[in-house]
DNA sequence: TATTAATAATTCACATATTAATTAAAGTGA
DNA sequence: TCACTTTAATTAATATGTGAATTATTAATA
């Protein structure tokens, strides 16, 4: 659980990485991505930007509407986790033979095929994949 | 769910359902069979005992235990809870095809016989696998 | 246009999980 | 017996889930 090395929780992780793939996601859309109910999400916003991760703007159009961006201090974390991460799952590389990952990896892909609905998750493993054949 | 038609939560039910089974549960046991940490546990114990459906008792060779029982309220409770478990019951009955359910009931015969270390799931799987029989 | 309906985000009240700290009661050894 | 340790239950602080109610804003319609 690397988000904890970092005092987040593994929802304002969930939200973190988001951000860091998209600047400004407007909330309805933040609650599909994280699949964080509303009423939650409003928390773990008011709390990450509390810390100064993220803030909020409202759209000029329908000021109803609000967006979650990450701050620059919120962006500056990726780059603070990122080897954290390359490290964990070097580790899990390593940990597991080669064959069984690439099954592992080949299972997930036809799973996210499926998942149209879920367009994030089909997209990060699918870097990861990459990451690890080019590795 | 049953339970929410008796102002009930998941985790109440859990203790309750435990509480009809065994009168005077130690806490630390009730923490097993329940599956709910600790410090919840207390936390639902109050709610229950506050609505007057159990309460607490401490041990006399050792203080520091707790154990708690079903009030007669509590008791009470499970006459009028039977028949809308036994109705939900049979609608499961109807809703899925005979054939269907004798398999899946065999299949969790086989689960239940390896899963020794919790002898309550077994015993009540069993019972009703036998009221489908005599139905 | 004045009303009314629908939306987006939020708040509220409540129950629960998690981790650490606390309290009371036993147990232990010098 | 006194100081120390362990154990059982509980409390505290924080974060989240759930369902209902609110607020602000926009859309729709008579």
């Amino acid at each position: 659980m690397i988000f904890k090395e970092f005092g987040l929780t593994e929802q304002q992780w969930r939200v973190l990485r988001v951000l860091w793939e998209h600047k400004n996601v407007p909330f309805h859309e933040l609650v599909g991505m994280t699949l964080i109910p509303a009423p939650s999400l409003v928390g773990v916003i008011d709390r990450l930007s509390r810390n100064g991760l993220v803030a909020r703007r409202r759209s000029k159009s329908d000021r109803r509407q609000v967006s979650v961006y990450a701050t620059e201090m919120g962006c500056d974390l990726e780059e603070k986790v990122r080897p954290r991460v390359e490290q964990a799952y070097a580790e899990l590389r390593t940990a597991i033979d080669t064959t069984k990952w690439q099954q592992l990896i080949d299972g997930l892909e036809q799973l996210t095929q499926v998942g149209i609905d879920r367009p994030e998750t089909a997209k990060v493993v699918r870097q990861q994949h990459q990451q690890h054949e080019g590795a």
